[in-house]
DNA sequence: CTCATGACATGCATTTTTGCATACTATGTC
DNA sequence: GACATAGTATGCAAAAATGCATGTCATGAG
């Protein structure tokens, strides 16, 4: 009967490759050597008795097989991670690893004192955050909380809206003041991916304006726009707590609402729970600073 | 992210654990040493850092966890013999593995020729017979197609109805020679497990009779009625193949149909289907055999 | 009470798995 | 055409998992 030695940690090699493409970033999603994702490939495909990948130059590329076995691999990840959640939400101790995600720039002007504060109440809970522009995989449970950026919480998970945003343009101090003093004089924009002109309602009182630089991340922007290069369009709570100065070039815009969310399973947890009553408090004292 | 070392298997240890209830007993099922579950179970509380077993002096108790554990467990092993099946019915060729179960006494009475058949036939395939009264679980794959004595394939599975089939009383030829010459006597009846007293529709003729022993496997009362120790009540096929006399103490009695089940993704894979085109004349041709 | 049995724990030698270093092959850049 | 890069294969030594032999403890039979 049992002639196949055990092969559901196989399986999980065969998913991860499926997912990331490649020996090696299947191997870094796993933390073992890529050597070992092909040796436990190989030990699947000779306990199927099948062909999972076919190796080719450019790589392994999966047969139909490899396909449906990471689709059943991936049935067997989502009930081990139901049971990561039923332990996680059956879990009433505040303390052991909890993990939350947010974009770095929310956690530098304000997440990090909402986690300064549950840590000192909660000193027993080793936290992990996770600062990442990247939506992780609640579901997956790439992280317990999320405090993310967006209309509305999702189709699979519960979350509570934390406040509304606008966006505003900043500048350095000097900036600013030669726009008041020269509101005439071309403006430098620096722009974030994508953008080819100059926002459309700052040109009606600013219409003299060009795009000066562009980049992909928004530190980058901010580090650039600290510098004194130019006026961007950002969150309103960036700029402030950059200690950026709003300028009028672009009066403030409705933006995107900043929301905790987790999956259904944890969100009414322990640990969550805590978290949320720092966070919600938090937010309600600071709300005048992401809104005009 | 992935600190937690992979965990699958060790999910397969807990499973296994639960359903066989002792660590030596799920051993010799994952074809294991024991020790290897015990530490493998051991593995899987520190990697979910919940205790999953309470260590009781008379072994392994499940705790809530545990069970919880074991039944998420169950869905990995659905999806990954889910993907068993798959590869079964997308293969095929007419080699490579197959394994069928049936009763002992079926196959010793008949299967075996269209086993031989069907072996001279496909050469190439490896058939593996798993004799056994026990009703294997065809969901979990413990064989690819089953011959049952039952009244239909049951929920889950899909099958054929082989033949009807009848019971009636057969004995040794010198007994059944003494019952002929001395219906008045005694008739000493093997019984089957939890027989009490000869079969109602024997005393309407044979009023004189007894109980004289009694087996809980029928390869026994097969052994004794040939032996010459008594009348027995068994399947006509039986009775016939093993060349015994039938007499007319008991009239034939209608008894439960033979069946070849499957699971519906399997039914109508190459080689069932293959098995299927010699059992299925064997069974026409034969059909006498198993009714009055 | 003794003995046999079943269930588990543990130390140690062995086997297996893993990681590392190195080699090989395509692709694309300058 | 030299060179860097991405992706994979492989031999070998280190590390980890496994099996085995032995020991403990409770239970039940005689």
């Amino acid at each position: 009967m049992h002639v196949m030695r055990e092969n559901w940690d196989d399986l999980r090699a065969v998913l991860f490759m499926v997912r990331h493409g490649s020996l090696a970033a299947a191997a870094t999603a796993l933390d073992v050597n890529y050597t070992t994702v092909a040796r436990r490939i190989a030990q699947a495909e000779e306990s199927y008795g099948v062909l999972l990948f076919e190796r080719l130059p450019q790589g392994y590329v999966a047969t139909d097989a490899g396909l449906l076995a990471a689709c059943e691999a991936e049935k067997m990840e989502d009930a081990e991670t139901g049971f990561r959640r039923a332990l996680a939400k059956a879990d009433t101790r505040l303390s052991g690893p909890f993990s939350i995600t947010a974009p770095q720039l929310l956690i530098a002007a304000h997440l990090c004192h909402v986690i300064e504060e549950f840590l000192g109440k909660h000193p027993e809970v080793e936290l992990t955050v996770r600062a990442s522009n990247a939506l992780l995989n609640l579901n997956r449970r790439e992280a317990d909380l999320a405090i993310r950026i967006s209309e509305s919480p999702g189709d699979t998970l519960v979350g509570r809206r934390l406040t509304g945003q606008q966006t505003a343009s900043f500048a350095s101090a000097e900036v600013a003041t030669r726009i008041e003093t020269a509101p005439e004089a071309t403006i430098d924009w620096i722009g974030f991916t994508y953008w080819t002109k100059p926002p459309k309602a700052s040109l009606e009182n600013y219409p003299n304006a060009r795009i000066k630089m562009q980049f992909d991340d928004m530190s980058a922007v901010l580090g650039a726009t600290q510098a004194g290069l130019g006026v961007a369009r950002m969150p309103m709570f960036l700029g402030r707590s950059a200690g950026l100065t709003q300028v009028p070039v672009l009066p403030p815009q409705p933006y995107t609402d900043i929301w905790a969310v987790a999956h259904r399973d944890i969100w009414a947890s322990a640990k969550v729970t805590a978290f949320k009553e720092c966070l919600l408090p938090y937010f309600k004292a600071h709300a005048a600073e992401f809104m005009a």
